[in-house]
DNA sequence: TTAGTGATATCC
DNA sequence: GATATCACTAAA
């Protein structure tokens, strides 16, 4: 059982998402640790990709997504979910990994919910952080591909990607 | 299919 | 200041 270290999420969000498939998020966040395997990431891939946050340039919010691979970067949508990501890549190139579903469930609102994650863990790390971190079990799976989800508001050409990474079988 | 909910960005 | 939009979910 070894804790991610910053080189695991220090490279191109396209090779740290389908990997972060079938690892362990540990969260101590409501005072007792809980584990849950990731099923489900997509990656979100710098200014040119219409579907990233950071597609429109720099913003307060999306500050975040410049900054240091292994950050956390959790946001309110529709204003009631949360929805958490950790920065992958190089410093000043905004990407990250969005954490989709969990063993045993389907969503990424609810898989903070589960974690105790809001926006209190915006701009922490998993990889210096007490709170909430990633293990890898050893294990490895199958992983699909697939569009990803709710981005109508991307160009076409980004709403085709196969960037949605879905846990398989145990292999 | 639709309501619910509030931060963010973008426009006065 | 106002408004439109949104990487969702539960209920119907």
């Amino acid at each position: 059982m070894k804790r991610l270290t910053e080189e695991f999420f220090h490279r191109d969000c396209l090779e740290a998402a389908p990997e972060l498939v079938g690892k362990i998020l540990v969260s101590k966040i409501g005072g007792e640790e809980i584990r849950v395997r990731i099923t489900e990431t997509e990656a979100y891939r710098g200014e040119e990709d219409t579907a990233c946050h950071a597609h429109k340039g720099r913003t307060p919010r999306t500050e975040v997504l410049y900054g240091k691979s292994g950050v956390i970067y959790v946001y309110l949508c529709y204003g009631m979910h949360w929805l958490m990501n950790v920065i992958t890549g190089e410093e000043g190139q905004p990407q990250g990994v969005l954490f989709r579903a969990g063993e045993g469930f389907g969503g990424p609102a609810k898989l903070t919910k589960r974690l105790g994650v809001t926006g209190r863990q915006n701009k922490d790390s998993f990889v210096t952080g007490n709170e909430i971190w990633i293990e890898d079990d050893g294990r490895r799976f199958e992983i699909t591909t697939d569009k990803r989800v709710g981005i109508n508001y991307a160009t076409e050409e980004y709403i085709n990607k196969q960037w949605r990474f879905i846990m398989g079988k145990s292999i």
